[in-house]
DNA sequence: TAGGGTCATGACAATATGTAATGACCTTAG
DNA sequence: CTAAGGTCATTACATATTGTCATGACCCTA
């Protein structure tokens, strides 16, 4: 007869440490699910495992023998599963992540991934159009947008605060001071990102300032590169060009950010429940991006 | 690392029938249970382990080697469990029920229990009056009626129908042809179940008929006796004298058996999750209970 | 006796697990 | 070559299990 197996598992945590909460830091929950895990297993068992009394915890001698007999069976999995993991037979993490997500932010800290997990290894494709998780089959998914997609299953990581940037050369050269000034310079488009600039715009009350001249590039890093090179003005995304910023490669302009209702996403498809890779993943991309929110001038 | 247990364990079974629907016929679950709980394993440590094709299942080289690292986990988790829960030191199963239900229904049924599970040991407790989970640490308690106590859970045993019964000698003694010879004989009560009389005359709409005069006895077993003696009339609980009415040592009067709002059942505190010997009890005592509406006249 | 440690408990929230209904696919029998 | 009956997967949903937070009771130490 198989008992309930995860109270008997805390219970050998348990047995280890005599106490509860001890196992219930290693098994990073707290004390009380640890103590009613025991008297699960407890009363499945129909027999008391612990002496709960004046001087702490101790294992009864049933608790004591039983506790001798179960753990080599944890010894076990723990082998067997570190074995199979190994054995490189694991197909390699699959993520889809934006062309300029890729560029501006993830590459520089890949290497940090890799450190921090060095047995996962990732397949990262890049594209520069939303995802549809039928047709890619990919793991997880860096998306832009309102954080709502049928199906999906969504975490936030950065929002979406844009601004008018250019090179500091161009900014001296045309004398940007004003929101009129705009109209001397060419205005730089991105084709998935074509609401940039009317957002923004609207956003400070002047949509009259919006032309059709200026240049299009079908990838905001494009985008940004030109903005870099001065040919023009782009609405860049805050978060991926801190570094620029910080530097002084690019400088935003006139002091109006706007934040957007929308963000980037890491998505995946609802059906199929997160593996534990996946997961590292995620926990890694938000510990990062939260890192870089707070020291801005050290970007990577 | 312990990956999750649940899930592994299904994948042991599934592994060994090599089959999902025949692993869910042993686990007693359904066949899409298996299947989720192998994709969650799968997702977990991020490798196939079955092959599902053309030709039906078959375990992956990976599969087959973890399968033979884990299987005797659940050899010694398995022989661990069976040798704690035989140590003798597993409490018995305490439970308390009402002196009538006992002597009625239960105690013949007991060796039946003893078969099926010999190795649990029960403490029956009877006691005429409800019972009080707070004060009486018993496991499981059969209980009458309406179902609802505070922080009680509870099951349905059987209805409660009631009917005026006495012994086929009184019967044709004093003529008791219609309701209004029960003036002619004594009117038997039971101390814990004084609204039988008032109930069941107000069902015939005859309460007129009740009469300070009779005998009251402290438990039900008593009334019931005495009126197997052909002391008087008694209202008794006909699931509980299924028996006797079959072999002729009670006949029911009337022909009016009036079902109340109330019912046995059993109960065991909320706060307390159920052990598996509680559970076996249960199960048990409905699957009896089931037996014994079914064919009344072999009540045992 | 106050402070800090232990485990237990009640009410509730989150997660994991199970089900029923159904579909796609393969094998076998007619 | 279907039709029947088996396989597993998938969806939408229900239920059970597990975990949390906020406590309380108790014991130890200072």
């Amino acid at each position: 007869m198989i008992p309930p197996l995860n109270p008997l598992h805390v219970f050998d945590v348990a047995a280890r440490h005599l106490s509860f909460t001890r196992a219930a830091a290693e098994l990073r929950v707290t004390q009380p699910a640890i103590s009613r895990q025991i008297t699960t297993l407890e009363g499945f068992l129909g027999i008391r495992l612990f002496e709960r009394d004046k001087h702490g915890l101790r294992l009864t001698s049933e608790g004591e023998e039983f506790q001798r007999q179960i753990a080599p069976a944890f010894r076990i999995i723990a082998n067997a599963t570190a074995g199979v993991m190994a054995t490189g037979k694991a197909e390699p993490l699959k993520i889809r992540v934006y062309t300029t997500f890729a560029a501006k932010w993830l590459i520089t800290r890949l290497p940090s991934f890799y450190v921090a997990y060095p047995n996962i290894r990732l397949n990262i494709s890049n594209t520069v159009a939303p995802i549809d998780f039928e047709k890619d089959k990919v793991d997880l998914a860096v998306q832009f947008g309102a954080g709502k997609w049928p199906g999906v299953e969504a975490e936030l990581l950065f929002k979406d605060v844009i601004q008018p940037i250019c090179s500091p050369a161009l900014l001296k050269r045309a004398r940007l001071a004003e929101l009129d000034d705009l109209r001397k310079v060419q205005l730089l488009h991105s084709h998935y990102r074509r609401a940039d600039w009317p957002d923004w715009l609207m956003a400070v009350k002047r949509p009259d300032l919006l032309t059709d001249a200026g240049v299009s590039f079908p990838s905001s890093v494009l985008t940004y590169q030109a903005a870099v090179e001065g040919v023009g003005v782009a609405v860049g995304q805050l978060f991926l060009l801190r570094k620029e910023i910080a530097d002084g490669t690019l400088v935003p302009l006139f002091n109006a950010p706007f934040e957007r209702p929308l963000a980037h996403y890491v998505a995946w498809p609802r059906n199929r429940p997160l593996g534990r890779k996946a997961r590292s993943f995620v926990h890694w991309l938000q510990a990062k991006i939260e890192d870089s929110a707070a020291s801005p001038d050290r970007a990577y």
